[in-house]
DNA sequence: GTTCTAACA
DNA sequence: TGTTAGCA
């Protein structure tokens, strides 16, 4: 169980978290309806929150207390998500870099051997192609 | 006792 | 947004 699935379980009722966050159940619902946030249902049809629920409470009730509107809220919100979404694109681009960048070496790297085996100056060429046979599947 | 939806002074 | 009514 990872720290993702932690954030996302739906924990708590909606009295809780009107406690945890000094918000009222009616305002809770609202941001609900509103589609700030999404919490979980029971089979009672009562809501879950999850902590990240929770969180994105806290965040837009320190944005309501700045004197930001719940349509302005709900903007910042979604640039926020669409800032993370790519920051998790660069990422990606980032990571396929540094492969790509390991595949060249190894490439370069298979070359350099496969000179250096046809044109053995050294008395180990079986031992060194041994060791390095991995290099010459393909 | 708590939470739900819907509606309204 | 607060509050109330009527349910589950």
């Amino acid at each position: 169980m990872n720290d993702e699935m932690r954030r996302n379980m739906p924990l708590f009722p909606i009295g809780t978290v009107t406690k945890l966050t000094d918000l009222t159940p009616r305002q809770v619902r609202y941001y609900e309806q509103q589609g700030l946030i999404q919490p979980e249902r029971t089979n009672g049809n009562q809501r879950l929150f999850s902590f990240n629920d929770v969180e994105r409470l806290f965040e837009i009730k320190s944005l309501i207390e700045k004197g930001i509107n719940l349509a302005g809220v709900k903007e910042m919100l979604q640039k926020n998500h669409q800032i993370l979404e790519a920051n998790k694109e660069v990422e990606k681009a980032q990571a396929e870099v540094v492969k790509v960048k390991q595949e060249l070496s190894e490439r370069e790297l298979r070359r350099l051997l496969k000179r250096d085996l046809l044109h053995p100056k050294l008395g180990r060429t079986s031992e060194v192609y041994g060791e390095f046979s991995r290099f010459f599947r393909n």
